[in-house]
RNA sequence: GGCGUGAUAGCCAAGCGGCUAGGCAGAGGACUGCAAAUCCUUCUAGAGCGGUUCGACUCCGCUUCACGCCUCCA
């Protein structure tokens, strides 16, 4: 498979080339661990876990890097706020973090590191940079660095600062900079920052915040990596600055491929906690929404348009999961059913009645899938391929959903049809990670007692019993259905 | 002001110079002791004005509107 991906620099779809051949590096800002993520913070982390499984599906062996902000300006004053150290305000939000990765079926990165437990990293780099005479140390005793001095500055964001490097002296309380576009690798150490400090060089401080991306990123991915991504305000100034720290001090190409996704709405504007109008993603699990509606919604949509976060999106994500659900349970029990061998090993050898075009090439259980699961793979792994297309691959899976619908109405569906489609289904959600049916479950003996007392009533056709027992466990809390296959209980 | 992105059916949301996107809602049908659910079918859109073309939702220009970034932000 040959993945495409838009780059933020060139602008363009580009072929992802990995620079060793089979292996993928990336590199993802993480959170400022200072309060509980946003919705509109998580669509920068699914955007990034469908890129991580793509990348792991079209076969590449991936290291996964995404960081934790464990020290700012923001920690800083929570902690002191909450009377707690810098470690302990951040644990709490580091765990919450975590917890909320697994509630969306984020697959883990392969390493978090942390800000903090990297202060000699960054103290590095900045000498390195002190060495090559691009950062500069303030009368605050702040270190900076000098943006007039590396020509590419403004080559990520496309941002023209001639206007600015005229060198004209900025003074005001806080800052004693060389430019306006100049920024901190070093903070020097102030009151507010109490107990927070490391010891270096240029005196008592903290680093600055994009220091700690250049240097993490080049410990854990080289020098040169393949892949760096973020929400789209991140791009600049965070990774504009990124790409100058790590290319003055090493002169080499920092990031192959850089990826913004766009951001969540909200009534058309962006959800922010500075506007005030986010949702956690623990606000929409109180209110009883789940992890796996609230993914869906964030995958359906492309990541780089803008997505208007709205309740009756997720309503509908719960009616199109429970149809994927509803077409899972079909296809378990048409795949679990004995059927004559004849017909299996008709659909085998791809003699089926309804496989046409040529022999299948993906290999599902052991058996080659039936021609008519293949078309949709093919369909969905085109639109992987192009720019992580995740709408369009949606359109395959439902697509695949359709057909395989139409052949258990006519009856036609062969137990091969069926495994072939709960195969492909399988293999779609190795990249989506919503359409597989979660772990029913399991129901009560009390219940299970109440389900056969009441299929045998139903099977003596006596109905007066028959209801009786729906709402004896409908009073226990589950809701019954009778399907033409039988009795389906469900929790309500 | 600079740099961008977008405007698609009742709602959400894709591709594509001619060939059914998809989901949700609605409508019709099937199934059914009743409920509920489910399945099938279906509604056929592309801001406005020009241009290019045999043909434009798609390419080009202009207009209108919306949103983002321009040193806290996923």
């Amino acid at each position: 498979m040959q993945l495409s991906f838009y780059d933020s620099m060139s602008r363009r779809v580009e072929p992802f080339v990995p620079l060793a051949p089979g292996r993928a590096g990336l590199y993802t800002c993480g959170p400022t661990v200072y309060n509980y993520a946003h919705i509109g913070n998580f669509r920068a982390y699914v955007f990034e876990d469908v890129l991580h499984r793509a990348l792991e599906y079209a076969g590449l062996s991936l290291v996964h890097v995404m960081n934790l902000t464990d020290v700012d300006d923001k920690t800083i004053r929570g902690s002191r706020e909450a009377g707690l150290s810098l470690r302990e305000y951040t644990r709490k939000y580091k765990d919450a973090f975590f917890e909320d990765l697994r509630a969306l079926s984020i697959e883990p990165a392969s390493v978090y590191p942390a800000a903090t437990d990297h202060i000699p990293e960054m103290i590095d780099l900045i000498r390195r940079l002190f060495d090559k005479g691009v950062a500069y140390q303030a009368a605050d005793g702040s270190v900076y660095f000098s943006v007039a001095k590396f020509p590419g500055y403004g080559k990520l964001a496309h941002l023209d600062f001639s206007g600015m490097r005229s060198g004209v002296r900025i003074s005001n309380d806080e800052y004693a900079k060389d430019a306006v576009g100049d920024f901190a690798l070093w903070k020097a150490w102030d009151e507010a920052d109490g107990p927070v400090k490391w010891d270096s060089p240029w005196g008592p401080g903290r680093p600055g915040w994009h220091i700690e991306c250049s240097a993490m990123s080049m410990k854990y991915l080289g020098e040169s990596f393949d892949l760096h991504t973020g929400g789209i305000d991140n791009l600049f100034p965070h990774h504009e600055n990124e790409i100058a720290q790590a290319e003055a001090a090493t002169g080499k190409p920092f990031v192959r491929h850089w990826m913004h996704c766009a951001h969540l709405r909200v009534n058309g504007e962006k959800m922010s906690k500075s506007l005030g109008n986010f949702f956690t993603l623990r606000d929409l699990l109180a209110k009883g929404w789940s992890g796996r509606e609230i993914r869906y919604v964030l995958v359906a949509a492309h990541y780089r348009q803008p997505l208007n976060f709205a309740f009756d999106a997720l309503a509908a994500a719960r009616t199109a999961l429970s149809r994927l659900d509803d077409f899972s349970v079909r296809m378990e029990r048409i795949a679990s059913a004995s059927a004559p061998a004849a017909q299996t090993e008709a659909a085998i050898a791809g003699t089926h009645p309804h496989s046409s075009g040529p022999a299948p090439a993906v290999q599902t259980a052991g058996l080659s899938a039936p021609s008519w699961t293949e078309r949709h793979l093919e369909a969905f792994d085109r639109a992987i391929c192009d720019d992580l297309n995740t709408p369009l691959a949606f359109a395959a899976a439902f697509s695949l959903v359709n057909e395989g619908n139409r052949l258990a109405q006519d009856g036609a569906a062969t137990p091969a049809d069926a495994a072939a489609a709960l195969a492909a289904l399988a293999r779609m959600d190795r990249v989506l990670g919503v359409l597989s049916r979660p772990a029913s479950e399991a129901v009560p003996p009390r219940v299970q007692a109440l389900l056969d007392e009441r299929a045998a009533a139903r099977a003596a056709k006596d109905w007066a019993g028959s209801d009786r027992l729906r709402s004896e466990i409908a009073a226990l809390g589950w809701a019954v259905k009778d399907t033409r296959e039988g009795q389906r209980v469900s929790k309500c």
